[in-house]
DNA sequence: TTTAGGG
DNA sequence: CCCTAAA
């Protein structure tokens, strides 16, 4: 699609945001009654009705998905809406927060579950329809919050044809429609970030308010340690170099610094090359895409460079490749805090994994449902405050790569904001500080994880790091065998089980913080195991222990 | 692929 | 937690 130049654009959305809010003025305001436009204009957004440019993305889509993914959409959306809801009542309070009051360890845990929904991505192979929702709501939520004049906006012209809840049940209209505004978007960083940011506070607020309650007795202890803290300064640094290049105007440089790039995290960040979106954004290029993105896949280190951007436009939607753009997407907006299922977030994964029913909720996925007034809300929140929050409120909206393999290959992710072209460089080099940053997706080992790892060895000793996961932890994928087997490392350490080679006081600190969340018991049986299954199969005195077995 | 060990 | 070597 040909490109619109600044003028137009900005003349045509504020028109569009009109007639919009128009149209919607009942959504519900029992809450916040300022932010009801903005709501609203979310709000519409996402019911858009197709408009003349049928995205070939969501067609292909819509006709591939069939019913079940539609039950799969119908989950999440259900229960998005639901856990906003019980979200909203605690958002005010959070809100001016600043960064230091957050709970880290509540923070660590929205992170985990972030990864969590990459699994259950995975499981579900969701795939464009849910894509373009995304990209859609990161579009309204760049309209409604950002205070720069969007881009685009002539394309979104045919607000006033409301199409309520595009479910899956639906015609294509919905599912075109969706498609179609995601085309227009493109996800810029800062439409991304302002999301990101935003519900990180959600999240966090949920999580305070429902996981820590319910956790055990001997979790509550659990602290955030200092490294915690140190990974979120660690996510603001990371995110500098970045910010600088995307904020420049040419693909190239961000290209470029990302293979200067020195940490793998940014370069799964790394930004769609031009060249490829441009031949993806052909519809007819579809699968071309696929084998491309294969081939990009198999080429660890080279990577597409590409420059142009003016395709940018209507290869986001398209350019979306199969799974590992999804996915990531599919994450950005979880953590963006639009469709995620909050109440299933809060859960144990293992709860959430073995609960089939959180996928078959027999909902269809309507943005438009009851609970939106919630929804949109919820978005609305997103102070501007938080943008300014810092490093503390940052969250990763990426998933690492699938557990166990790591795939060495460069996901092509890096489509989340292919938009460099933009002009509003402020915005953008301070919101994006914030998305092109992925923290270290660590999961807080509790209490009765901890207890079923000693069950685990003590059944298994040693060594069988994949029996005792798959039999002690096969509910939670999120724990590979080699995290088993470092949690035991750190436990032996830290029960004192082991001869500390480390004598720095950090270290110390660390183990001490360990040694407090964990009950006393915890730590006998591991003392008492240590000597049982030895863990390094060399004794101190540097005898090979045999392992039993 | 899994384990072990170092970072 | 990540990565690599070795088996």
């Amino acid at each position: 699609m040909p490109r619109m130049d600044k003028l137009d654009r900005e003349t045509h959305f504020p028109k569009k945001f009109a007639s919009m809010k128009c149209q919607r003025v009942k959504v519900d305001d029992s809450f916040a009654p300022a932010l009801e436009d903005e709501a609203v204009e979310v709000q519409h957004l996402l019911a858009e009705p197709k408009t003349d440019h049928v995205s070939v993305d969501g067609v292909l889509c819509l006709g591939k998905e069939k019913s079940s993914k539609c039950s799969e959409t119908n989950g999440f959306s259900f229960g998005f809406n639901d856990g906003m809801r019980r979200n909203i009542g605690g958002l005010h309070s959070h809100i001016t927060q600043g960064p230091d009051d957050l709970d880290l360890g509540v923070l660590d845990g929205f992170l985990d579950e972030v990864d969590e929904v990459d699994d259950i991505h995975a499981a579900n192979d969701f795939s464009g329809a849910y894509e373009d929702f995304i990209l859609d709501v990161e579009l309204a939520q760049k309209v409604s919050y950002l205070d720069y004049t969007p881009r685009d906006g002539s394309r979104l012209r045919n607000s006033s044809s409301e199409s309520q809840s595009p479910g899956c049940s639906g015609s294509s209209n919905g599912a075109a429609g969706m498609s179609e505004l995601s085309t227009a978007t493109i996800p810029e960083s800062e439409s991304k970030n302002g999301w990101h940011n935003k519900t990180v506070k959600c999240k966090l607020r949920r999580s305070s308010g429902d996981k820590w309650n319910s956790q055990e007795p001997g979790e509550d202890s659990v602290c955030p340690t200092s490294d915690d803290i140190e990974d979120l300064d660690e996510l603001d640094d990371d995110a500098k170099p970045l910010i600088s290049l995307v904020s420049g105007k040419n693909a190239k440089k961000v290209v470029q610094a990302a293979k200067a790039g020195t940490s793998a995290r940014q370069k799964r960040l790394r930004k769609p090359t031009k060249r490829y979106i441009e031949e993806l954004s052909d519809p007819k290029s579809k699968q071309v895409m696929e084998r491309k993105s294969d081939l990009s896949a198999t080429l660890k280190d080279k990577r597409p460079k590409i420059r142009s951007h003016d395709e940018l436009h209507c290869g986001g939607a398209l350019a979306r490749t199969p799974k590992e753009s999804f996915s990531e997407n599919f994450n950005q907006a979880i953590s963006k805090g639009n469709d995620e299922p909050l109440h299933l977030r809060s859960k144990p994964v293992s709860e959430r994994r073995t609960n089939p029913s959180f996928i078959s909720k027999g909902r269809c996925w309507s943005v438009t449902s009851q609970n939106e007034p919630c929804q949109v809300r919820a978005v609305k929140f997103a102070p501007k405050e938080l943008s300014l929050t810092g490093p503390s409120a940052q969250a990763p909206f990426e998933s690492r790569p699938r557990r166990g393999r790591p795939k060495k290959s460069l996901p092509l992710s890096f489509l989340e904001s292919e938009d460099d072209e933009s002009e509003d460089d402020c915005v953008k080099k301070r919101i994006s500080k914030k998305s092109n940053d992925r923290r270290k997706h660590q999961r807080m080992w509790t209490t009765p994880e901890v207890m079923k790892l000693i069950d685990g060895i003590a059944q298994y000793g040693t060594g069988r790091w994949t029996d005792i996961k798959k039999l002690m932890f096969s509910s939670t994928a999120y724990r590979t065998p080699i995290d088993l087997r470092d949690k035991w490392r750190n436990l032996l350490r830290a029960s004192g089980a082991q001869k500390r080679k480390s004598n720095k006081k950090e270290d110390k600190e660390k183990l001490k913080d360990v040694v407090r969340s964990l009950p006393s018991s915890v730590f006998r049986r591991v003392r008492e195991l240590a000597s049982l299954h030895p863990y390094p199969r060399f004794s101190p005195g540097g005898r090979y222990i045999r392992r039993k077995n």
